[in-house]
RNA sequence: GGGCCGGUAGCUCAGCGGUAGAGCAUCUGACUUUUAAUCAGAGGGUCGCGGGUUCGACCCCCGCCCGGCUCACCA
């Protein structure tokens, strides 16, 4: 027998002895007068001498440390990221609470009835004077020092992760943070938020190869959303003039530190603006996150300070002059000059050249958030061209510690120019482009009701997550991140004996 | 998918071609203000899985599984 099974089966025995003292192992309700975080908040500052005043409290929590000391003894409760001190001693508590008392287990959920004191050492704790058990922990919990290092146990069994590393927990709490605030601002400025379809017949929105799924009843094979994008734009020819979503996109595509195939992001159209209105509201956008998140618009990101309170502008070109690596810096001229960009990349066309030679040579440099406009025509098939040059885009993207965060643009709304992109999208297809876009009928009699002059912009909320959090792999920003399933576990046997 | 690194007790980690180790956790005993409590004792291992080399493999070789980092793709 594994010595994780024999610690199961004693702790599975002490069930039978908790109930011959008259309690129930599992659930009841419990009507706690303070959570261990209110207590840390309010009587933190509070002296042995004025806490002599007695205060009552009934708390409840994790058992995270015991120590036992014969007639008497202590134990740390542990609620969501606050821990308080509880004291128990023979001759304060019930016979049978202290009973109850000997046999709890680390990771049980308990409890405790007293009043508030300093002990000797000066740690704010409840003296016990009665116990309740809530519910019987089986297994073993990781290391009081260390916590729970393994990366691959932290992602699998984020429930262990939460509790015995308090601090993820604030990483989700800094999340749901940042969502607020985008929500918040969006709706102040008189957003609506809509929910579109996640299972789509057709694909769009994004370059990307989407999930494929089967609806029995009506027999058709659906997709995943790769982004909502389309659908939103239908809405704003509706006259939902302005509108966001923040929900999951799905991408059939790598695994990496920044990418998790399942990811969330803001999408948000305003009709009547453009790209350029869409920069300012971004960095309004951004800065007020970045305060709401960490109380500053200036981030510590892996011990750079991230300033979100001035965001930088400049072009695709001005960015590959600037980053340019290696002894030959070229003049703007020469990055606007097709012989030059063909000599530089192997791509086919000068936008796609262009794009080749930012990624390698501004992409990974630009740690400062910075706003990067101008996208070749051929990346951006449902991006308005710019009036002054028709191969490239009114677009621009955001960038912070060389990630890609954000992507927005004056949207293409005249149908005839998205019918050409559509084919042009089609006929890179042919070419065997499988992330090209596809032709989407119904989105192009959309367009030809007539929609509106919009802006469209979408955020990475994980990756803003990573940045906010100080986090370097976007798997620690989501709560389940996709991993290979580990075979059997085999507790469901312990279980059933 | 490629490259590099890793998987040893429940957790955190040592180890090494020659009898599998430590700390925490667990169990027994002592202890009525401790705090990485302390003291005395005890139990606990398919060394990721499968082959091979060898008198002998946790260790060397091959294959596979799982994970991390990284490159590619992408946001």
């Amino acid at each position: 027998m594994s010595l994780e099974q024999e610690l199961f089966e004693q702790r599975l025995a002490r069930i039978p002895e908790i109930e011959k003292l008259g309690l129930k192992p599992y659930g009841h309700r419990f009507e706690f007068s303070h959570t261990l975080s209110r207590i840390l908040d309010e009587y933190s500052a509070r002296t042995a001498e004025e806490l002599s005043e007695r205060v009552n409290v009934k708390v409840c929590g994790r058992i995270q440390t015991i120590r036992r000391m014969g007639k008497a003894g202590f134990l740390h409760l542990q609620q969501s990221t606050a821990r308080l001190q509880v004291y128990i001693k023979k001759d304060a508590v019930p016979e049978a609470d202290f009973a109850l008392y000997q046999l709890l287990d680390l990771g049980d959920i308990i409890g405790v009835e007293g009043y508030l004191f300093r002990t000797r050492t000066g740690e704010l704790s409840v003296h016990a004077e009665r116990l309740y058990f809530l519910s019987k922990n089986l297994l073993g919990v990781p290391e009081k020092y260390h916590g729970l290092e393994d990366v691959e146990l932290r992602y699998r069994q984020r429930y262990l992760d939460l509790f015995a590393n308090p601090e993820v927990q604030k990483v989700f709490e800094t999340r749901a943070r940042i969502i607020g605030s985008f929500r918040r601002q969006l709706e102040a400025r008189d957003f609506l938020e809509v929910e579109t379809p996640m299972m789509q017949p057709l694909y769009g929105g994004a370059a990307a190869r989407p999930f494929v799924t089967h609806h029995n009843t009506l027999d058709i094979d659906l997709y995943l959303r790769i982004a909502p994008e389309l659908y939103l734009k239908r809405l704003i020819v509706g006259g939902l003039e302005r509108v966001y979503e923040i929900n999951r996109n799905f991408r059939n595509e790598g695994v990496s530190t920044r990418h998790n195939p399942e990811f969330t992001m803001l999408e948000f159209y305003q009709a009547y603006t453009d790209y350029k209105g869409l920069m300012d509201l971004s960095c309004e956008l951004l800065k007020q996150v970045a305060i709401d998140a960490t109380g500053s618009a200036v981030v510590n990101y892996q011990g750079v300070a991230l300033d979100f309170g001035n965001i930088r502008r400049l072009s695709i070109r001005e960015a590959v002059v600037e980053f340019w690596k290696g002894p030959e810096k070229p003049t703007l001229e020469q990055v606007k000059d097709p012989e030059w960009l063909r000599s530089h990349s192997s791509k086919g066309t000068p936008g796609e050249q262009l794009m080749d030679i930012f990624e390698r040579h501004g992409e990974d440099q630009l740690v400062q958030p910075a706003i990067i406009y101008e996208f070749p025509v051929e990346v951006s098939p449902l991006a308005r061209q710019s009036d002054d040059d028709p191969s490239m885009t009114d677009r621009f993207e955001i960038y912070a510690a060389g990630m890609e965060i954000g992507n927005a643009y004056t949207e293409l709304n005249d149908p005839r120019e998205q019918r050409r992109r559509f084919e042009m999208q089609l006929a890179m297809r042919e070419r065997g482009d499988a992330e090209a876009h596809q032709m989407d009928e119904d989105f192009l009699r959309a367009l030809s009701y007539a929609m509106p002059p919009t802006g469209g912009e979408g955020i990475g909320i994980d990756r803003m997550t990573m940045l906010l959090t100080d986090s370097t792999s976007i798997r620690d920003v989501i709560l389940f991140p996709l991993l290979r399933p580990e075979g059997p576990i085999g507790i469901g046997e312990w279980l059933g004996k």
